[in-house]
DNA sequence: ACGTTGATTTCGTAA
DNA sequence: TTACGAAGTCAACGT
């Protein structure tokens, strides 16, 4: 990765076409070739970019107020010119290859948190155990209510068919258990699309929306990260 | 804006959870106190960030492995923890404001093809000035009919009240002066709102909407970037 | 390879 | 100020 930091001027033409009037700013040039240009502000987007695969193609000039000509081009034959007027640093590392973001379950850690508050769920509702083993996998929660009734939760982000049709195996299985008595079923997620809502309801699902914000500020603060 | 290069391991909490492995990184804090972690590769989009307004704490530390723990938070109670394994290098610029980007063809585009090509607004219109200059600033346009009559030309993206009531003002003063005799107003954009439409109408001004497209295939393709 | 969908989206504009 | 829609969206997943 290459950071130079320089007053420049930039032009786009692709999509649209931009204008960056002269300014101090980062060009940040990844080794996979794309370019972008950063001010100190804003979001994280780069006020301009350029995505892999593209040319960079550098020209340098002998003008007092352009030093360099920057081209860049993709496929599309977008370009991005920057006309670098002064270069007040120039870093050329060697970062490696990223082994990339693990996005640790949000699914696994809405499991353990509502594990943890079952009464969230419903009035009075208590774990009977998290990850119960059926013949075809384990139920995410199955908990009690206080008149007896067990109720089997299925935990998803989002709440789609599969969920539900997931759960109701799980169900047809659980209702065979004549130790478990009634089980009724319930749909957990912080979405749930109209289809799965339709079929949640004609088989006696309960649908519950879920705050993830909400959930973890029942969480003691240990076991957040901070 | 401050750069950082660093090996470090990020831990994010917030709408999700989310890990990153030890590694090489760039590190970017701007000046408004965001924070970004940024791989050499994939998109602009960087690893994990921390969005402005937030808090950044930074622990020195006397361990051989955690050189300083940095702790990201903000409002929502999202929090950023970066805990750095060795600096490799380490900057801090003074980037300035940004003017920030111009997405072009937006009002400036559009008046240099219009000056080219004043015909474009109105039959047999020529151009006297471009930037036309008034006690209260420039008109964009002024032109001239083959009857005589003067044109003050108002370009925006989106016409809105605001674009009429300049134009008045221009149009105003320009009437003062005897030696353009007639002048009328035009209010030229891409996109004009009912409201302005009204308002335009009620003085007299003549609302024209112009395609970008359209325009841009009058001009020679050498006057295009690539 | 291509389309579809979600996102710590970001960004702008309308209400 | 808030809500809604577009974006040079990016990235993941399914066909």
């Amino acid at each position: 990765m290459r950071l130079v930091i320089a007053t420049c001027e930039v032009d786009y033409s692709g999509r649209l076409t931009a204008h960056l009037p002269p300014a101090t700013r980062l060009i940040m040039v990844k080794s996979d070739g794309s370019v972008s240009i950063h001010s100190d502000g804003g979001a994280y987007k780069p006020l301009n970019w350029m995505g892999a695969p593209c040319s960079l193609l550098i020209e340098i000039l002998d003008h007092d107020d352009v030093q360099q000509t920057w081209t860049v081009k993709n496929k599309a034959n977008d370009v991005l010119r920057i006309r670098i007027n002064q270069i007040l640093s120039d870093t050329d590392v060697d970062l490696g290859v990223d082994p990339g973001l693990e996005k640790d379950g949000v699914e696994k850690h809405l499991q353990e948190m509502l594990a943890e508050h079952p009464g969230y769920l419903s009035e009075g509702l208590s774990l009977v155990r998290r990850e119960y083993p059926t013949a075809i996998g384990p139920v995410d929660l199955l908990c009690r209510r206080s008149t007896g009734e067990h109720v089997a939760v299925e935990v998803k982000r989002r709440g789609e068919i599969d969920g539900v049709e997931q759960l109701s195996r799980y169900l047809e299985l659980l209702r065979r258990d004549p130790l478990l008595g009634t089980v009724e079923g319930m749909l957990v997620a912080q979405m749930i699309k109209p289809q799965a809502r339709v079929l949640a309801q004609d088989r006696q699902i309960t649908c519950l929306l879920i705050d993830y914000d909400e959930l973890r500020g029942l969480e003691p603060s240990e076991n957040r990260l901070f």
